[in-house]
DNA sequence: TTGTACGCGTTATCAA
DNA sequence: TTGATAACGCGTACAA
């Protein structure tokens, strides 16, 4: 029974004494139906509470009505408000949100196949299926946004600005004084691909070299155990670094702490920058320099743009990438040309208001 | 054509140059077939990259194997992380996942009525949903699990304890010395409401009286306002709370800074405690007392209840209760049997290990 | 071991 | 204005 109300359209149609194809006319309002037909009709939907299967209206219609999101992950703040910004848009626009976690998961492959089947469209966030596989759902002519990562042929790309500010964020740290630096995160040959590039860049340009992005996983325990190995007395380079990068604000977290087991006072010490501005990043102590990411425009804007490929608004694959703000809090170093006193004249690039 | 592959069974039969029903068995192992027509219809299947389209499947066993999740909200770390343990349990047992957030929405009747009909069963959070629409659900026929709320008749409960942790916190408050609490966030009804209770109870019994509790959104921005408005000179009550209890992180962390925008030291001027023990709880400084909940094993308990109901594995509605644990870190005062020297000591009911 | 035919619940076309 | 009927794509008794 797919556990509806059991009724079907013909149980309505013969308690009404019509033929389903009015039943349907008259639910739908798609053609013509007398004053009086529809009542019956109505009538007898109401005494049966009669639901259309969302199955069979599917089967007809020929669409689920219902998009997919697949993403690595969902604990951590960075997912699921892409997540929240993706399903307020798609529910908006009548579609349903099914979601996949693929953190650790075998059979990836097969689950974001049987994903494909029950959908008319998704958002497949980097590094989170091979991309054959996404190259396989593509062809089968299905819509596809691929989300914070590089372009893939045939699909959507929405991403945040990655090297631009990984640029601006060294430069800032340049501007401290820092000359030896040191990045956390493992390179993922994706969105932190991009932010490492941007750093060494900007680093190199002023002669200055990092070392081989410590290779951690993006949490705060990961972050701890890179924290210890950066910064322990004579574990990975002679001096210890002046500044830490991190892939992400977990991973700060992290050093941040690894910091504090060691006896190291940040900023005093060393110097700890993060990635998105979640919420933690605000009220940690310091609190963290950070890039901020707009986490549910990106899921917001990839609902849009998966949209548009379904409903065939566009046919055109399109890639855009959404601006990210620099957000200087204390954990970078004191910022002298201000009080120290004044919290808030901490913030060069952005007042440290929450995000909108 | 539902975008799949296009290929439908009819196809592979034709090709194989036998009936759908030989492919469906070939397929999926139930009945006899010999070697060699397997053999026939695999090649078929390859050739034309059949995917038995999952409409189809469904239709015909009565089943999405999809299961539902209502949540108020996928902002702030609590719901995300109920939300993952819910997939990863679901996705294990071969369902996938439909979100749906109520936030702010109108039309959330319509929308659970919707995601009822793509469902095999559904969770839904306390509080998101009128009851009679999740009475008239049940009253389908359809499991239910009712999450962090009061039970509702005819539906699993799941929820974590409320009442004795809340007593714990009270009464450790009242070791510190404390005498006069304020309570911050919004009576739900709910989950909240059993803490508020736990708290008064616990006051009560040693002749305390806390004022109505200050009526704020479960937001940073929500305990912003509300410590501005609870510790405001002269605006409650006559002598400023020696303790704001708070009903969950996100507020407790707001009225830390509304405490600094005030110019008072947390715990020195004022103690702060939260509920959910959110990442940033261990983070802020001073790192947040407060009451840990299993969020993870919310979700993953639910995806369990939901699937024996939906098995049949069991009939009759169960409740569930998850146990909480006190955690006491730095903002809710001095704790002078330890030396303040050694962070780790501060923690009394448990050390400040992440969790599990 | 294989094939036929029906059921699942709609929508939509076409004829009346 | 209405009704019969053909899709839609599959699983599975039942017959052969």
């Amino acid at each position: 029974m797919v556990k509806d109300d059991g009724a079907t359209i013909y149980a309505v149609a013969q308690r009404a004494g019509v033929s389903i194809a009015t039943v349907s006319r008259a639910l739908r309002g798609t053609g013509p139906v007398s004053a009086t037909t529809r009542e019956k009709v109505l009538k007898a939907v109401a005494e049966l509470r009669f639901t259309p299967s969302r199955l069979g209206v599917s089967l007809a219609e020929g669409r689920h009505a219902a998009n997919g999101m697949v993403l690595p992950d969902l604990s951590g703040p960075y997912f699921a408000e892409v997540l929240l910004g993706y399903e307020e848009v798609a529910s908006e626009l009548g579609r349903s949100v099914i979601v996949l976690s693929t953190r650790g998961r075998e059979m990836v492959n097969d689950l974001v196949r049987d994903l494909a089947g029950r959908v008319d469209g998704m958002v497949v966030f980097g590094r989170t299926v091979e991309d054959a596989v996404v190259r396989e759902i593509i062809g089968t002519g299905m819509p596809v946004v691929v989300l914070a990562s590089d372009a893939i042929d045939g699909a959507d790309l929405v991403a945040s600005e990655n090297v631009e500010s990984a640029r601006a964020l060294a430069v800032h740290l340049l501007g401290h004084g820092h000359t030896r630096f040191a990045l956390a995160g493992r390179d993922d040959g994706g969105d932190v691909s991009q932010r490492w590039q941007g750093v060494r860049q900007a680093l190199a340009a002023h002669g200055v070299e990092a070392a081989e992005p410590y290779p951690c996983e993006y949490t705060v325990e990961g972050g701890q155990e890179a924290g210890h190995a950066i910064l322990r007395p004579g574990s990975r380079s002679a001096a210890r670094p002046q500044a830490v990068i991190c892939a992400d604000d977990q991973i700060a977290l992290g050093v941040i702490l690894a910091a504090e087991d060691l006896g190291l006072a940040v900023p005093h010490d060393v110097a700890v920058t993060g990635w998105d501005d979640i919420m933690a990043a605000r009220h940690a102590r310091p609190a963290l320099t950070t890039v901020r990411q707009p986490m549910r425009a990106l899921g917001a804007r990839a609902a849009r743009a998966l949209d548009e490929l379904i409903t065939g608004t566009r046919t055109t694959p399109a890639a855009q990438v959404l601006p990210t703000t620099l957000v200087v809090r204390a954990s970078c170093g004191p910022h002298p040309q201000t009080p120290p006193t004044a919290p808030s004249s901490q913030e060069e690039m952005c007042r440290d208001t929450p995000p909108a």
